[in-house]
DNA sequence: TCTATTCTTTACTTGTTCAGTGTAGATTGT
DNA sequence: ACAATCTACACTGAACAAGTAAAGAATAGA
């Protein structure tokens, strides 16, 4: 029940494509700087992104990285599972990672069933959330001010 | 996002030994041989149970585990926590298991809003279904007859 | 065409975790 | 006493995580 930290900072450089869709495209030393990723590690991730179809760049001078798609189709979820492997708990629950496990019955196993559930959780809301909604997310949060005791003078 | 072996090991023999309540205890080789788990890796796991206080056990010749408290009152969350850890997919936002994540601005991560929504909804789930419960499954998925694809002549 | 800048590819490293084993010891019922 | 059971602690081998390193290929601009 855990995202690594290479998902994390693949869901942190989508969201950075995401606030610069218009642009043509933000190359990793920029993306790098402003997260707080250590750039060759980033560039790995990047890659492995755009091998998942969900950026592509562009090489040279001017070159750098963009989304494929507009951020409002990609949900977290693609990014997650090309990352990560699977969302479910177990991978005897998976949908697209689906592993044999080692209980005595599978079909009526308990704690299988349990797990669906989990599952079902979690997949229904990295489907909905896109990385559009990230970028709303992340305008919103920018207006709140900051709580008090987060003040220093 | 995923659950370890040993987790799944615990929560098999919680259901065992739940199934097995009124029973004075049930030894470790039982377990292991209904489960077909690794002798001495379960021994290693249920000792991990019993500092958790989720179940106690007798020495000797006529020892073995039982459940420290009725199944109705273990919530899977208890067992979970105790031999993984957090159940949220960061721990920036996990509520016990807490740690400071890498990004510029915690308090307005658009991502840390996304990932507390999965951890609620992975909480809600573990913290409501119980040890009873997952015995209820088991004798409910018991009754169910093998789809008719499973059976051979 | 040359060159600086950027992405690309492959490989390596270092530390940690996972899933288990091994060995020796402490308790208990008979 | 003794055999069955749990207890404690150390060890291992493989895999994985989080990077680093180095050389290469494409591109814009001089």
């Amino acid at each position: 029940m855990k995202l690594s930290v290479r998902g994390e900072y693949a869901l942190r450089a989508l969201l950075v494509l995401a606030l610069n869709y218009d642009e043509s495209v933000v190359r990793i030393q920029t993306i790098s700087e402003q997260q707080k990723i250590p750039k060759r590690f980033l560039e790995q991730i990047l890659n492995d992104l755009k091998s998942a179809g969900l950026v592509e760049s562009r090489r040279g001078v001017a070159g750098g990285y963009r989304l494929a798609r507009r951020p409002e189709d990609i949900p977290l979820a693609a990014a997650v599972r090309h990352i990560e492997g699977a969302l479910a708990p177990v991978s005897c629950v998976s949908e697209r990672f689906y592993e044999k496990c080692s209980c005595p019955d599978e079909s009526r196993c308990a704690i299988r069933s349990v797990m669906k559930e989990v599952r079902d959780a979690v997949v229904k809301i990295m489907e909905r959330v896109t990385v559009a909604d990230l970028c709303t997310r992340a305008r919103g949060l920018q207006q709140v001010p900051l709580s008090p005791f987060d003040f220093t003078i």
